[in-house]
DNA sequence: CACATAATGATACGATGTATCAATACGTAC
DNA sequence: GTACGTATTGATACATCGTATCATTATGTG
């Protein structure tokens, strides 16, 4: 019922910046810094972090960037109770994450019963639903392995 | 199966300030005056918008009143995808939210078969599992009612 | 190559939230 | 009620996240 995305094999790398030359954005050499970057981090990165790495790309050039690459539906923005938002690889199924509250590494899951409970759900509520979300708390092996860390 | 809470009695308002003593914090004016502004909401509100309605207390003590609120736990905040974050009055039942995405008001309903289905998931996957969140985002009946609002 | 336009980066700005610190209010002891 | 120690406040500055502006630069096209 459950698979642990991050266990199987990614076979399907998108070319992020191919995505956005289909929109009609050009391939600046600025997007293509940010995208290979990305392409390389895909865990769960902030754009402060990005943007940080990449010093010959202005900050508002690597906003600008992600944004397109959300509104493309290539990354997932995951709006944490506390801290920056992080931001992730989206893949084609649909799936939720998990947050480690000690190092904030992101994974994903999907599990078809999640889905199902909130079709259902969602029928009784009144209101069209047009979207969920829904995160997991947890601390890692890695965090569980140093407890004081 | 579902309760929404929003349609029952609300039988329990719990006194604010009463709890922030209890915890050893000194009842002020100001303090008292954000709880009593809070009780009355209640509904989801932005930090900005309490002290906006409340001149005569100073911005960085609405920020600290809250905090010290969501520490005691009787209120939720809500980081959504945009905008500043939302908060809501807890109820002692753990409870999940539904934002609308055209107005932002906030709901909220309870679920048991969520939380099972939840517990089930976060046995398979590793890592110990600390708490969770979800939201369900629709279009409220108000805003159906008033396509172009 | 030349041109129109998309994109960039520096900067300023807005929003959200925290740190600092002198001034003030509170609770307690008397 | 007064005095005292401490919690709290508010003004201000600051940090972070993100967007608007706009002159300059790069890109695609004829």
């Amino acid at each position: 019922m459950i698979q642990d995305i991050n266990t199987t094999p990614r076979t399907s790398r998108p070319d992020l910046l191919a995505i956005l030359e289909d929109q009609g954005y050009r391939p600046t050499n600025q997007r293509r810094d940010v995208v290979s970057l990305l392409e390389r981090k895909g865990e769960g990165f902030t754009v402060e972090e990005v943007s940080g790495e990449l010093p010959g790309v202005g900050r508002a050039t690597v906003y600008r960037t992600i944004k397109l690459l959300l509104k493309a539906g290539v990354l997932c923005k995951l709006a944490l109770p506390d801290g920056a938002p992080k931001y992730i690889m989206a893949r084609a199924e649909h799936h939720h994450h998990t947050v480690c509250v000690k190092c904030g590494t992101v994974g994903e899951f999907r599990d078809t019963t999640v889905e199902r409970v909130l079709r259902a759900v969602g029928a009784e509520i009144p209101g069209e639903i047009v979207g969920h979300r829904m995160e997991l708390y947890l601390v890692c092996l890695d965090c569980q392995d140093r407890p004081e860390g």
